[in-house]
RNA sequence: GCGAGCGUAGCCAAGGGGUUAAGGCAGCGGAUUGUGGUUCCGCCAUUCGUGGGUUCAAGUCCCAUCGUUCGCCCCA
C-alpha cells in the first residue's frame, strides 16, 4: 500500500502552525472591524461564467489556471481562482447595494489556481480580501488602502513597500496603449519572446517584464501618467496627497500594472524583500466596471487581497511561535485513582484552565517526563493513597513544591491556582 | 506549459563504484517499578523515492518515472 499524499501545490497546516493562522485570522477580523469592514462567507464554487466575465477571457487566471470541471447536472462549475467575483455576484444577488451608502465587504478563505507551485505560490492558497463598493470618491481609495496598511503593521511587519499607480480609465487605457505599441514597435526584435507575443495581446504587461534587455527599453517608454485625462490625474493627485497626510509611505511606480482586466484608476501592490520570486503581499485597486458587469448597477469599487501564506511566510522570518502550554498534567496511577482523575480533570478544565491527562499507566517517573515535556506548569497526583482519603498532590513544576489537596476544594482554589500559573509564565 | 537543482530513519544529515549504510536531534527501554528537567547505558534504515539498465560489484554511474524545491510565465 503506497500511501496517499497531499496534492500537489497543496498544504496541510499542522498544529505546530497554526498559531500563525490563528493570529493573521482574528487580528484581521479586529482591524476591518474597526474600518466597519463586514465579513461575507461565499461559496468557494460557482458558475464558470462568473470568473470568466468578471476577471476577463483574455488573462492567464482564468485562459490557464482556473479549476474547471462539470458537474452531474452538466453544468460547468470553477472553484474560485480569487474572491472579489464571488464577493460582488453576493453583493448584487442580495442587493446589497439597496442598503444605502457603501458597503464595505471583507473575507478570508481558500483559492485555486493551476500554476506551478514554487515560493509563495500554491494551487490552494488563502486570501484576505476587502472590497468597498458603492463610493467612486478617491477617500475610499484611501481608505481601502489604509486598512491594508493597519493590518500589515498589526501584524508587526516591517519594510515593505507599496507601489502605487493610476491606470486611469478605459480612454485613458486606450490612447495610453496606443502610445506604448507605437514606442515598442521598432524595438520588435530585440524583446524577448513572451513580451513579442503580448504586444498584441496585452501591451501593458511588457512593463513589468523581468528580462533585462526589455526592462531597458522601457526605461525609455512613454508614462501612463502622462496619458492620463486631466480628471484622472487630479483623482490620483488627490489620493496621493490623502496618502501622504496619513503618513502612509508610497512610491509612484508608473510601470505598475495589474493582471486582471476590472482594474481602473488606483491600482497599488505592497510588497517584500523577503519572499523570493513573488514579492507581493496585498494587490489591489479601483474596478468601477465590474458589477455592472456582473448584472449589478453601475458601482465604483475599490478593493484588494492579502496572500495569506506570504504574509505568514514573513511572520515567521520576524518572531518565533510560542507553543501551546498546558496548565495542569494529570498523573494517576491505579484503577480507583485514574476514575477519580478524569474528574478532577474535568473540574479543572470547567475551571477554565487547559488540562491533559495522562493515558498511559506507566510508571510516575514516565508521566513526570511527558508532563514536562508538553510544558504543563503543575502536576496534579493521584496515587492509590491520594484516591483513598480523596485528595490529590499538587507538584508546580518549576519550583517543584508540592502539597496535598483536597479534591472537593480543587474548584474553590481556581482563582488562586490561576495567579500562580499567571506568575511562572511572567517569569 | 518551459528551465534548473534535489530525493539516505519522524527531523537534520555523512557517504560520489568495493560491501557491517557515519553522526546528531527526536523517540523508546533501562539505571530510577510514588515524582520530571541533568547524567549514564542500550535499542531505533536487510536498505538509500519508484522501476529498469551498466558492472564481478550500485545510495554512489545511466535512463525513465514520481515527488519536491527554486526560477520563467502569471499572480496574492
Amino acid at each position: 500500500m503506497t500511501a496517499i499524499q497531499a496534492l500537489r501545490g497543496t498544504k496541510d497546516i499542522l498544529p505546530t502552525e497554526i498559531g500563525y493562522w490563528q493570529h493573521v485570522e482574528a487580528t484581521a477580523r479586529q482591524v476591518l472591524g474597526r474600518a466597519a469592514f463586514r465579513e461575507i462567507r461565499t461559496p468557494i464554487f460557482e458558475q464558470t461564467e462568473l470568473f470568466a466575465r468578471g476577471i476577463g477571457e483574455a488573462t492567464d487566471v482564468v485562459g490557464k489556471e482556473m479549476y474547471t470541471f462539470t458537474d452531474r447536472g452538466d453544468r460547468s462549475l470553477t472553484l474560485r481562482p480569487e474572491g472579489t467575483a464571488g464577493a460582488v455576484r453576493a453583493f448584487v444577488e442580495h442587493k446589497l447595494f439597496a442598503a444605502g451608502g457603501p458597503q464595505r465587504l471583507w473575507y478570508c478563505g481558500p483559492m485555486f489556481r493551476y500554476e506551478r507551485p514554487q515560493a509563495g505560490r500554491q494551487r490552494q492558497f488563502h486570501q484576505i480580501g476587502a472590497e468597498l463598493l458603492g463610493s467612486g470618491d478617491a477617500r475610499a481609495d484611501v481608505e481601502a488602502i489604509a486598512v491594508a496598511v493597519e493590518l500589515l503593521n498589526c501584524l508587526g511587519l516591517k519594510s515593505l513597500r507599496m507601489l502605487l499607480n493610476s491606470v486611469g480609465d478605459r480612454v485613458d487605457r486606450a490612447t495610453y496603449r496606443a502610445q506604448l505599441v507605437d514606442y515598442l514597435t521598432p524595438y520588435f526584435a530585440d524583446l524577448d519572446p513572451d513580451s513579442q507575443d503580448r504586444l498584441n495581446r496585452n501591451p501593458l504587461r511588457i512593463l513589468d517584464s523581468k528580462v533585462a534587455k526589455t526592462q531597458e527599453i522601457c526605461q525609455e517608454a512613454p508614462s501612463i501618467l502622462d496619458a492620463l485625462s486631466p480628471e484622472s490625474a487630479a483623482r490620483f493627485a488627490k489620493v496621493q496627497q490623502a496618502l501622504t497626510d496619513l503618513g502612509i509611505a508610497y512610491q509612484v511606480d508608473s510601470r505598475l500594472v495589474r493582471g486582471l482586466d476590472y482594474y481602473s484608476h488606483t491600482a497599488f501592490e505592497i510588497q517584500s524583500d523577503d519572499l523570493g520570486a513573488q514579492a507581493t503581499v496585498c494587490g489591489g485597486g479601483r474596478y468601477d466596471g465590474l458589477v455592472s458587469e456582473l448584472g449589478g448597477p453601475e458601482t465604483p469599487a475599490v478593493g484588494w487581497a492579502i496572500g495569506m501564506e506570504r504574509l505568514i511566510l514573513l511572520l515567521q522570518q520576524l518572531q518565533p511561535l510560542t507553543g501551546d502550554r498546558v496548565d495542569f498534567y494529570v498523573v494517576s496511577r491505579g484503577e480507583q485513582a485514574e476514575q477519580q482523575a478524569l474528574k478532577v480533570a474535568k473540574v479543572l478544565r470547567q475551571g477554565g484552565f487547559a488540562v491533559e491527562m495522562d493515558l498511559s499507566a506507566s510508571a510516575f517517573g514516565k508521566q513526570f517526563k511527558r508532563a514536562d515535556r508538553v510544558g504543563a506548569a503543575a502536576c496534579v497526583i493521584l496515587g492509590d493513597a491520594e484516591a483513598e482519603n480523596g485528595t490529590v498532590q499538587l507538584k508546580w513544576l518549576a519550583s517543584g513544591h508540592q502539597e496535598a489537596i483536597a479534591q472537593a476544594d480543587l474548584a474553590a482554589k481556581a482563582e488562586q491556582f490561576r495567579q500562580q500559573i499567571t506568575q511562572q509564565i511572567l517569569q
